[in-house]
DNA sequence: TATTGTTATACTCTATAACTATA
DNA sequence: TATAGTTATAGAGTATAACAATA
């Protein structure tokens, strides 16, 4: 019997929710790197990218970029990262995560993938490997999806 | 190779995020039954429960009871619920979809999927099994998890 | 004129603390 | 006393619209 997009797509309403919820709530809980989602993963692009600007994390993020400015905004009084403007196109901003920024993204990183580790321990080696492959196949789905179908 | 349970929550930091905000952007797209995802998870737990309370529903979902009360408060008041008091425990309420939420949970339920869909439709009928199969995996380690490890 | 970013404004989501009403 | 909810308060996330600065 073939699985339909509709069916995983309805399955991935349901469960990916409740993932999510773990996620953010878990990160939260670290008290230690006090990070929501959207700072996280703010400062994982900044620290695997080079030298973004801001419209680069906010289209691979998917934010707006006025939601961006306002994340940045709080990053940057954080002092987590810094903003800086390009040296040679003086729109753009150059944004770069700080030592502490490091430190607290490491942080987070590491308690967040513990606690969620914690819990797919008691799953056979097996399973994890499928879920792997599973979000892997799905990884680039959802990667900085562009605008599609611009009505012309 | 095992897959190590940090390999696989360190995938799920990754991946899970961004299937999420596409989730989100696409739920408050349409414009028909314009319901955020906290809203149309409680409309689909109301669904399918049997006249749930304010605390079931904020249980499952993994909210606070202030959180859940005014996002109940909000769906009360755009009608798409009814907000009775339990008729033998008069501290309890009562939660019920009316036709509208109804309608509104299918309206939305339907749009989002159909974008899913489209986008899960360009995967083979072998890696949407896959998917399912790993999503029926971690369903039950993210569903209403209790408050684990009350220190003695 | 087009691009990059910020400000203004207005929601929703979320939590903690303090409270009310019922059991 | 314990439980079910609400109110008060505060802060983050998010979007759209309007703007400023630079190219």
């Amino acid at each position: 019997m073939p699985t339909s997009p509709d069916t995983c797509a309805q399955e991935m309403l349901e469960v990916v929710p409740s993932i999510m919820r773990t996620i953010r709530t878990e990160m939260r809980r670290h008290r230690a790197a006090d990070l929501s989602v959207p700072q996280f993963r703010t400062l994982a692009f900044i620290d695997r990218g080079d030298q973004p600007s801001l419209s680069d994390v906010a289209e691979h993020i998917g934010l707006t970029l006025p939601s961006m400015s306002k994340i940045v905004d709080g990053l940057v009084a954080r002092k987590l990262i810094t903003r800086q403007t390009h040296p040679t196109d003086r729109r753009r901003l150059v944004l770069a995560l700080t030592r502490s920024g490091q430190t607290a993204l490491e942080t987070s990183r590491k308690a967040t993938r513990a606690c969620l580790a914690e819990d797919l321990a008691t799953l056979s080696d097996a399973d994890r490997a499928n879920i792997v492959r599973a979000l892997e196949t799905l990884r680039p789905l959802f990667a900085a999806k562009k605008e599609a179908t611009p009505k012309p």
